[in-house]
RNA sequence: GGAGGGGUUCCCGAGUCGUCAAAGGGGGCAGACUGUAAAUCUGUUGGCUCCGCCUUCGAAGGUUCAAACCCUUCCCCCUCCA
């Protein structure tokens, strides 16, 4: 296997579509160091494992020795969310962007190389365009192709609104291209129309047209809807380390092989043989150990990863309690304070209500003991483990 | 501008004056079984001072002993016509 040959296999990997591949092979044969761009919108600084798939893919290439781009959509974030949800986002101020960027960047440089990785906003170009040039742009594009675009196309033909100014959020997504000469564009699925609004925007400049990489949705914890903070079903690359290899633990075997192909950097054919390894009767529970070690330790180093397998075992298996848990005060009333009450303050419940069901149902833990007497009192002064479940859990003390 | 349809608890979706905190499904949560997997079974899914009470059915008023269901006004959404 030649040297292009390999570089291709890593790139393909976990990727939905590659255009053009021929092309691709060409650039890589050239020799050339290539540009790779990613784009970001700084709009929500927290980053989870969802978004870490294409910043992977970037990193992949920082690894075969290519420039990686990161994109800063700080010109686009200020005017607003182009998406077409129903609700418009309020648009940002420079300071917010720019917060947001400097975020961005920290928690994107644990999985890039900070001296491999060349950082652009784009309003570096976008805000010295005058109107002429915008008026330019707009016209290197058409109406009807415009409308190719799957949303549009659906909200055209849905009667619903289409703003003027969406049109060109593709267009300056183009342009970004043109201005970094770009041989590559990485970006999610959803992003394939606008990605390739920049290789129409090259070749009419004369420019190298960029290979168009999109990399899948990763489906968050629930395997079926797509990895988002609103869905609460993600892993965010800042969580503490017991709590994101547990999530990790969470998922099922079947989605396990997705994460595996998306989010671990071990080849391949090392997932394969795991695969191999568990038909032949290793427990898949092992094989998911190593995941999330490995998703551990790029997020938190390697002494975190050496850690949370043994914080698990004695944890879910031992039952035993974890050292490093949350300590909440929680005030008596008249020197004591009912069980609900204790669980909702300390927020292990929603509701006294919600307590309730769970004292009914057996949920509820003191210092490892069931409680199903639901007018048990805990006393001022009193310190103990509380446990709703098996995942919610604090050291309350009653002052 | 004209005609019609609709807004119900996290979502979908029944209900159309009392027996409705509101069917059913989905999702969530919890218990059992496990590997905090899957599958399965069970329970639960507005709030509270929780064997009882309080507040919900787009909003505000009104009729009634009693309304999610009837009336009025308003807000929002959808379909068709122009």
């Amino acid at each position: 296997m030649t040297s292009v040959q390999k570089a291709l296999e890593i790139i393909k990997r976990g990727t939905e579509e590659v255009l053009i591949e021929k092309d691709l092979i060409e650039k890589l044969e050239s020799g050339k160091k290539l540009r790779v761009k990613a784009g970001f919108d700084p709009t929500a600084p927290d980053i989870h494992l969802g978004h870490t798939v294409l910043i992977n893919k970037l990193r992949q290439f920082q690894d075969l020795g290519h420039e990686a781009i990161l994109l800063i959509g700080d010109f686009t974030a200020m005017i607003g969310d182009p998406t077409g949800k129903s609700v418009t986002r309020k648009p940002l101020s420079r300071e917010d962007v720019l917060e947001n960027a400097k975020t961005y960047e920290e928690q994107v440089f644990k999985i890039l190389d900070p001296e491999k990785t060349t950082v652009v906003y784009n309003s570096e170009w976008m805000g010295k365009m005058s109107a002429a040039d915008m008026i330019q742009l707009a016209a290197k594009y058409t109406v009807a192709r415009m409308l190719e675009r799957d949303d549009f196309e659906k909200r055209y033909k849905g009667g619903q609104s289409i703003a003027v100014h969406e049109f060109l959020y593709p267009l300056i997504q183009g342009y970004d291209s043109v201005a970094l000469e770009a041989d590559i564009e990485l970006g999610g699925t959803d992003q394939k129309f606008n990605l390739l609004v920049g290789r129409e925007l090259q070749r009419q400049e004369g420019q190298s047209q960029q290979i168009v990489i999109t990399t899948p949705i990763l489906e968050g914890l629930d395997g079926v809807q797509k990895m988002s903070k609103s869905l609460a079903n993600y892993i965010g690359i800042d969580e503490a380390s017991d709590e994101m290899f547990g999530k990790v633990m969470s998922i099922s075997d079947d989605l396990m092989w997705r994460y595996y192909e998306l989010l671990s950097f071990r080849p391949m054919e090392e997932i394969a043989q795991f695969k191999k390894d568990i038909e032949g009767g290793a427990n898949p529970r092992d094989i998911k150990f190593l995941l999330g070690e490995e998703i551990v330790e790029r997020f938190h180093g390697a002494e975190a990863a050496g850690k949370v397998r043994e914080n698990f075992i004695s944890r879910f298996k031992n039952n035993e309690i974890p050292e490093d848990l949350q300590e909440v005060e929680v005030k008596a009333i008249d020197g004591a304070i009912a069980i609900a009450n204790l669980l909702k303050e300390a927020g292990l419940t929603q509701s006294t209500s919600d307590a309730m069901r769970m004292i009914k149902q057996g949920a509820v833990k003191k210092d490892g003991e069931r409680i199903d007497d639901k007018s048990h009192k805990t006393a001022a002064g009193e310190t103990a483990v509380f446990q709703v479940g098996k995942k919610r859990i604090a050291r309350v003390s009653v002052v």
